[in-house]
DNA sequence: AGCACGCCGACT
DNA sequence: GTCGGCGTGCTC
């Protein structure tokens, strides 16, 4: 058997590959796949990685001559190839850009590295996927706790994602104990040598549990045995650049090339999870626990004066816990501004301690007997407790137009339930809606059966594949009318099963002074719509100063 | 992505 | 004439 004269190599830049390299004479035998190497690419030098290695190669054309190996020992274990394999497939990248995506910074360039090889653990068995449905968000560590403690006893390691730094308060404190310091690591943003050497000891095999963010689906930790996903509904969790992707199905994908585990927590699981756990390729355990009541508060017959807010009947649940000293929270969308309501609460209740907390606060009010809030009071869900909450307009955060309204609207719920002792409010006018209903479902069974029917009926995630082709330009006419072209373009060559829907604005309209337009690409199977997502954007070159993306759902 | 090649308009 | 914009194709 003579050695491998012919190594494919991918880059992270959005070409695919792979591309064939001549294995010089004196490198033989020591070029493996996992490992980078410099060679010539498009006139200049450039660092990829070696995906495999062949006798001869099937391109017809001269082969550049591999210039030098910069990894003494492969930065990828086999099964990390496979794990960017099929996250390039599922979210229309390059294998070399998500490569790229678990190199830190530091590595990213041709820097050469030297390192201990990496122990190969191919699966012996797949793993299995678990969503803990934990209502009032107390019990999930009596859960999560000995199944961690389980795998590291195995001697495996263990990834725990957090959807940001927000909730490292009281998920670092449950973690600590499980392990000396030494052995475990939270990866969060710093300099890029310091990120590269948290990255070190995770790849050494020293550090055996990794906290992080959305990145730690990245985290080289050896003979991994368990990701877990806290609050796996998070927005935060979606990578709203290039490659863009989702942490939690990154994760799975991660799983299936690793063999290992995955637990997702959540207090509202994303309807795309529910959908899993309903064909059985994800199992239920669904945590018992009483949350306070929903009411909702009737708003059809009330003509609420311009720039008012609070209805006769939140006024006297007010009154009532102003009297009997119980703190009550108003939730109102960030867009509509504290300031107001606060200023409308203080004018009818004079004597009361209004407080408001929104983006730019940044620590909370000590004292208040009112509290008015946005979103952002949820960085302290796991800490503030009030006697009632009300919802000043939850048609606002239920409305039909967007697709994720009515999941976002649930989570609410349940997140302010969680911050309730008595009772939650939400003012509505359309309270003979049946599915507004299904929000303060107990076991959320009423809601996801409502929401999966109706995204079936329309034919969208989770029932089809989506790919979102967004078109972003700092002249919005110019954003308009590129995605209207490329989507002229596109409707001709989609294959048999796949459809394209209208460009419109995107839902993030102007993002850092662009603006985007995008239009959705969409089909039974994944694979062919991201073919054809892919397809389009090689086809197509957008005009000067216009950005186009995929974004897969 | 980044670059070279090539085709048209406005300029010393 | 030719400088330089940008549409097009290609990278082993």
């Amino acid at each position: 058997m003579t050695a491998p004269r012919v190594a494919q190599v991918v880059f992270g830049l959005p070409v695919d590959g792979p591309f064939d390299y001549i294995i010089p004479e004196e490198l033989s035998g020591k070029v493996f796949p996992g490992g980078r190497v410099l060679v010539r690419f498009a006139g200049r030098k450039r660092a990829g990685v070696v995906v495999r290695l062949l006798q001869q190669t099937a391109h017809d054309g001269k082969l550049s001559v591999l210039i030098k190996i910069l990894d003494e020992n492969p930065v990828f274990a086999p099964a990390f190839l496979k794990f960017a394999e099929r996250f390039a497939a599922r979210f229309a990248c390059s294998t070399g850009e998500a490569l790229e995506m678990c190199l830190p910074a530091y590595l990213r360039g041709a820097k050469a590295f030297a390192c201990a090889a990496m122990d190969h653990h191919w699966p012996e068995e797949a793993g299995t996927a678990e969503l803990v449905f934990d209502r009032g968000q107390t019990q999930r560590w009596e859960i999560l706790l000995p199944r961690i403690t389980a795998v590291l006893a195995e001697g495996r390691g263990v990834i725990v994602m957090m959807p940001d730094a927000a909730r490292c308060h009281d998920v670092l404190p449950k973690l600590g104990p499980l392990l000396p310091a030494e052995e475990r690591v939270l990866l969060a943003g710093s300099t890029p040598k310091e990120e590269y050497g948290r990255w070190l000891s995770v790849r050494s095999g020293k550090v055996r549990l990794a906290a992080g963010f959305i990145a730690a689906v990245f985290a080289p930790v050896r003979n991994l045995g368990l990701i877990v996903v806290l609050d796996e509904e998070n927005a935060f969790y979606r990578h709203e650049q290039t490659p863009f992707f989702h942490a939690r199905e990154a994760a799975f994908e991660r799983a299936a090339a690793e063999g290992c585990d995955v637990v997702c927590v959540s207090s509202a699981p994303s309807v795309e999870l529910w959908h899993r756990v309903e064909k059985k390729t994800v199992r239920l355990t669904l945590l018992e626990e009483l949350l306070p009541p929903v009411k909702f508060l009737d708003l059809t017959n009330f003509k609420m004066r311009k720039d008012t807010f609070i209805s006769l009947g939140l006024r006297h649940h007010l009154e009532t816990a102003l009297k009997e000293k119980r703190q009550f929270l108003l939730y109102i969308q960030a867009a509509r501004g504290v300031g107001g309501v606060c200023a409308e609460v203080k004018k009818i209740f004079p004597g009361a301690r209004v407080a408001g907390y929104d983006r730019t606060s940044t620590a909370m009010p000590e004292d208040f007997d009112i509290l008015v809030a946005t979103q952002s009071v949820f960085r302290h869900r796991a800490a503030l407790k009030v006697a009632a909450a009300a919802v000043l307009d939850i048609d606002w955060e239920f409305h039909k137009h967007d697709i994720q309204a009515a999941h976002s609207a649930f989570a609410l719920v349940q997140h302010l339930r969680q911050m309730v002792q008595a009772y939650l409010l939400l003012q509505t006018r359309n309270v003979a809606d049946p599915f507004l209903h299904t929000l303060a479902s107990a076991d959320g069974a009423d809601f996801y059966r409502r929401e999966l029917t109706l995204r079936q009926e329309m034919g969208v995630p989770p029932f089809q594949a989506q790919a979102s082709v967004i078109v972003r330009s700092e002249d919005p006419a110019l954003a308009c009318a590129e995605a209207k072209r490329l989507y002229d373009s596109v409707i001709n060559i989609l294959p048999e099963g796949v459809t394209a829907i209208d460009p419109e604005q995107d839902r993030a309209a102007l993002v850092r002074g662009k603006f985007r337009y995008c239009f959705l690409v969409q089909g039974d199977a994944r694979a062919a719509v991201v073919a054809a997502a892919r397809q389009a954007l090689r086809l197509f070159r957008p005009k000067k100063d216009t950005v186009v993306t995929v974004s897969m759902d």
